[in-house]
DNA sequence: AGATGTGAAAAAGTTCACAGCG
DNA sequence: CGCTGTGAACTTTTTCACATCT
């Protein structure tokens, strides 16, 4: 099959930029709870800091949604809670299917902030005989095989994958080839699917490593975190010297000599040396 | 106070940019996957597609590490599976707790990966005095009266927070008082924390208003759906649509010129109107 | 006065395209 | 040759600062 492109919609954005529409449900979110309270403007300032990001940014977001705000006032609220909803697309209901009912699936079953919005839980897919039938979040959980069905009786059109990495390509294609043009990924691959079908990944295990690869920086600071770093690991004087944690199956060590590296950013040299 | 979230903690000089910090994950996890079918090397092409990027943006990230390749051959794949653990922090051991043991700490600690990469699951910790003692993923389950004799007890330096939106922040500020720099937050909230501390967040109803964002936009859009889908994919779903408006999603037909564009979007005047 | 909305500048990130090394 | 490494061009995002409107 054609190995689909993993490239990201290229943002036709002729409309609001990327970056924007991934900022829009925080503001929502902050909006939504000032409307709980009642409270009827907001100014770019308040609403920002509730928001986790600066006024400018703010302001320039909702600049691209147009004019909704009054000069020397702020925000009216309610007003933009619904335009931020409706440019969401939060005005109408999502069908959502999640298929790979396991510790996560159902822990995303039960998860509240699922329906608070516009997203319903539509189907529970599981591949494993033994769970159809059996309720999880109240939803029964249905069989793989009748994946295709499920989607098309349901109109959905966004589907959740929370099934083992080896699972996932598979499950991805058969959504796809159903109709699905939407996916949430939480299985640790790298999913391809073809033009015009959109992918969002959610990765525990690389969020982590992203904070450890700031908190490695930190260590050697005034601001103690003395874990036993004991230094850069003896430098790898050889290519393959790779010790670290798994090594499966790699006899490696006799493999070649990437030699000469040149200049590196700065310090910090793991003395590697051409044989 | 109100210390500005995350403002830039990347490294002060320069060092590796922030995107590229990003990727070295998702180029980690191919190579090792590489490393288990004992390839010994591969091309700047071929790990690309693997992790899911272009070619030039792989070398360029891999430029800021060093000169790790070898022209005319690829790269060394246990090598650089070195390189770029250790560029992550990886070569260590980093203990982790996990606070908030509902569905989703649940899951989290049961979660394969988070071992499998330098992580160990250190604690577990919820609020819920019955759940102590019981163990979940083989750890028991400690009382969050003891978070800080946790924390300082395993050198923890990373915490996970997936309790209810109400209890984040206050957990946050124990956890760094105690001496966390790094933090995973799953909990659907904005949390505050004092300059020095890294704060990522994994927020899964965001990531669905996001794709339906982009889902909107589909509805409607004559766009090359040509994916070989039999039936169509139904437009989504019955549009329950709030009150306002019968005024169809704006016809993206005009490419509107960009250029000073005031007011708001064309069609939608809603309903509702502030006061 | 007080806040929005927005050009313009700066910074960050991506892509191109090719020199140069193996 | 083939493939890396990288300056340069280009695009996107952020930030600044102030004209503009209520």
């Amino acid at each position: 099959m054609a190995t689909g492109r993993t490239h990201r919609p290229a943002t036709r954005s002729r409309g609001i930029p990327e970056a924007t529409v991934a900022r829009l449900p925080l503001y929502l979110r902050a909006l939504t709870a000032l409307s709980e309270r009642s409270v009827p403007t907001v100014s770019s300032e308040e609403l920002a800091a509730a928001a986790g990001v600066n006024s400018a940014k703010l302001r320039k977001d909702f600049s691209y949604l147009g004019s909704y705000g009054t000069r020397g006032v702020g925000y009216d609220v309610e007003y933009l809670v619904y335009q931020i909803s409706r440019e969401l697309g939060l005005t109408q209901d999502w069908p959502v299917v999640i298929v790979g009912i396991g510790n996560l699936g159902a822990a995303l079953a039960n998860y509240g902030g699922f329906a608070s919005r516009g997203f319903r839980v539509a189907a529970l897919i599981d591949a494993d005989p033994a769970m159809a039938g059996k309720p999880v979040a109240g939803i029964p959980v249905q069989h793989t095989d009748d994946l295709e069905k499920i989607i098309e009786d349901n109109g959905v059109s966004i589907g959740v994958i929370a099934t083992p990495a080896g699972a996932a390509q598979q499950v991805c294609d058969r959504l796809v080839a159903a109709g699905v043009t939407s996916i949430l990924n939480f299985a640790p691959t790298v999913l391809s699917v073809p033009d015009g079908v959109d992918v969002r990944k959610v990765d525990l295990s690389i969020e982590l490593q992203i904070l450890a690869f700031h908190e490695q920086r930190k260590a050697g600071e005034p601001t103690a975190a003395a874990h036993g770093v004991a230094g850069a690991p003896a430098a790898p004087t050889a290519p393959a010297a790779a010790a670290a944690a798994s090594a499966p199956a790699a006899p490696a060590a006799a493999a070649a000599t990437p030699g000469s590296r040149k200049g590196r950013p700065e310090g910090d040299v793991p003395a590697v040396m051409p044989a």
